[in-house]
DNA sequence: GATCTACAAGTAAGCGCTTTCTTTAAATCT
DNA sequence: AGATTTAAAGAAAGCGCTTACTTGTAGATC
């Protein structure tokens, strides 16, 4: 072990400058592309280089430059359709920058997300991608007052309007409605997430919004708060179809309520997209593997992955790239949907 | 930014040696827990660290100690069903470890899969978790050489076979086929993965073993070959459809390809469960969520995430923690098969 | 009381890079 | 040709830690 390991931490810069014959600081300026190498020691440093097979160590080179090259992202959690996709597209763009994607999850914990930040913070991550749950906007404003280069997804905080991404809610929410309303129904409910997250105040703004438009009162009756999350939707979808069984539709305020309602309709015989009309939100990947498919409105989640890449990029390299900070939301048309007259 | 960039640089082990009035060789022993601190320092010291908001630094500190307190894991990518719990997981106990992790994609490519270990292999991970498909058994066994932490998943190299975590593939085949059978069906299909994938063959070795104890012949027209990924399994259900009508039931090699069988019986107005009967593998988060819900073999992917973190740290720290090579995949039983006589 | 141990703490030499400052060499100008 | 500017390369001082080695001190031993 200890032979192998000097035999690994061998090459150093100093070998190669050596073998190339010139000083250590000749290297590194030309690994690192600095301009004023002659091209010739330029081929006798890379050539020593590849005869050596050196790589450089990256703890001497983020210590001694003070930047890591590295980019550090928190999400919720490693799991789950909707991170998935977000970190995947994010990568791709780092990568082709020559950075790296460093990833760590909150765990849907406060203690978590503090140290997960806390441990990118560590690794000297030039740029963050942040997207938490438990944080205050008061805690987020000093983390970005440390780390410029800062990016929040799919929350909004006025102060650093500039570093947050998100998704038009409210389009959205107005969309799925306004489809609903297209199709002819006037009665139309809407599950809600937890109220106390904006993305369901703002849906339900939406929603009201259609309404509205077409000259539908709203009738609080018709709404009922859920949960994003898998837990007691059943029961919620229930309660709403108890209070009122005129209802011809409804907008699930993500994927996972309209999956609950499916159940809940299969429960009461009523056929989705014949006696009841569903749409959903966020388009995750099952739900177009539930039958009938859903029709719902798509999260843009993968271009808020490669937009939230470029801008924190822009951000870190000081170029004066103006990234998206609202993503538009689209409607996904599938067979979940009634048309009445 | 200058400024502010010294602000958040200057705290270093000197300053907290000063205030604490002790050497920082003293600080940094007390910091790593060396034994050797007496008590009423160890008090100084860390009442220091905590009125500085003292943190270290960890390139220094894996540059001077040539160690990084990381584990580098790298998968097929960082979306998708599988993926995500076995990052989640192995998140989880690696944290416990207060070690961290450093998740890499290989993005289905052979050159990215070498660019992710390399970029592990320069950030000094302690050690390696590895999700290969493109990369060959030697270059595995390079690897393995140069960093003895390291563990392979799902795939069983020979030389390294206590560094592999694997599931019993055959046995998972051999389970869902004598559920089938059990159930009274004798007329049982299979639709494999590639062939190319070992875990194909293995578990198409697990229908055979099943169909020999009850004594069923082989029947190579009932056996056809699809692809774990979404490509073009539709058009090998209706070919094998097309091939036997006589089925009454299909062990599809993973949920995916249920999924296709799903879609294809509903086009020939064959009600799943009921006409016929399908029977997946894997268990991703979906499979609960499409009707009927789909019977399949629960693939221990969360196991494996939490085995994986064990594993590689028992070889770094050289502890003589023995781990399961081979996990036990099990039957779960939904409602898309149906028991006739 | 002198000598030996053992324990704690200090000193300082790196770890492998980057980068400022300096030197050298070549090119340009008068 | 000599003076001046410019380009390219070298020397060396860190970056913030760890750790081998050294020193100091108090208790144990005779």
């Amino acid at each position: 072990m200890d032979i192998i390991a000097k035999v690994i931490t061998l090459i150093t810069i100093k070998e190669v400058s050596e073998l190339a014959q010139v000083s250590q600081a000749t290297v590194s300026r030309a690994i690192n592309g600095h301009a004023t190498v002659k091209e010739a020691n330029k081929i006798k440093v890379f050539e020593a280089i590849e005869k050596l097979g050196y790589t450089p160590n990256t703890f001497a080179k983020a210590l001694a430059s003070k930047r890591s090259d590295s980019i550090g992202m928190m999400v919720g959690t490693l799991d789950g359709p909707f991170f998935g996709p977000l970190m995947h597209n994010a990568e791709g763009i780092i990568r082709d920058k020559n950075r790296h994607l460093i990833v760590t999850s909150g765990q849907e914990s406060k203690t978590k997300e503090q140290d997960s930040i806390q441990f990118l913070q560590s690794k000297q991550v030039d740029g963050l991608i942040i997207h938490s749950d438990r944080l205050s906007d008061d805690e987020l404003i000093k983390i970005a007052e440390k780390k410029p280069a800062l990016i929040i997804l799919n929350r909004y905080i006025p102060e650093l309007s500039d570093h947050c991404i998100c998704i038009d809610n409210e389009l959205g929410g107005y969309l799925a409605t306004k489809y609903l309303l297209d199709n002819g129904h006037t009665k139309v409910a809407c599950i809600t997430g937890q109220m106390s997250k904006v993305d369901s105040r703002e849906r339900l703004q939406g929603y009201r919004n259609a309404l509205t438009e077409s000259s539908i009162p709203y009738d609080a009756n018709l709404v009922i708060e859920g949960r994003f999350d898998h837990q007691g939707n059943h029961e919620v979808v229930r309660r709403l179809l108890d209070r009122d069984n005129e209802i011809t539709a409804i907008f699930c305020q993500n994927d996972n309520i309209a999956l609950a309602a499916y159940d809940v309709c299969s429960e009461r015989q009523l056929t989705v997209g014949e006696d009841i009309s569903i749409i959903g939100f966020d388009n995750v990947n099952y739900s177009q593997h539930i039958r009938p498919k859903l029709s719902t409105v798509n999260f843009p989640v993968k271009e808020m992955g490669i937009e939230a890449a470029r801008a924190v990029i822009a951000l870190i390299e000081k170029t004066d790239h103006r990234f998206t900070t609202k993503l538009l939301p689209e409607l996904i048309i599938r067979d979940s949907v009634k048309k009445i007259n």
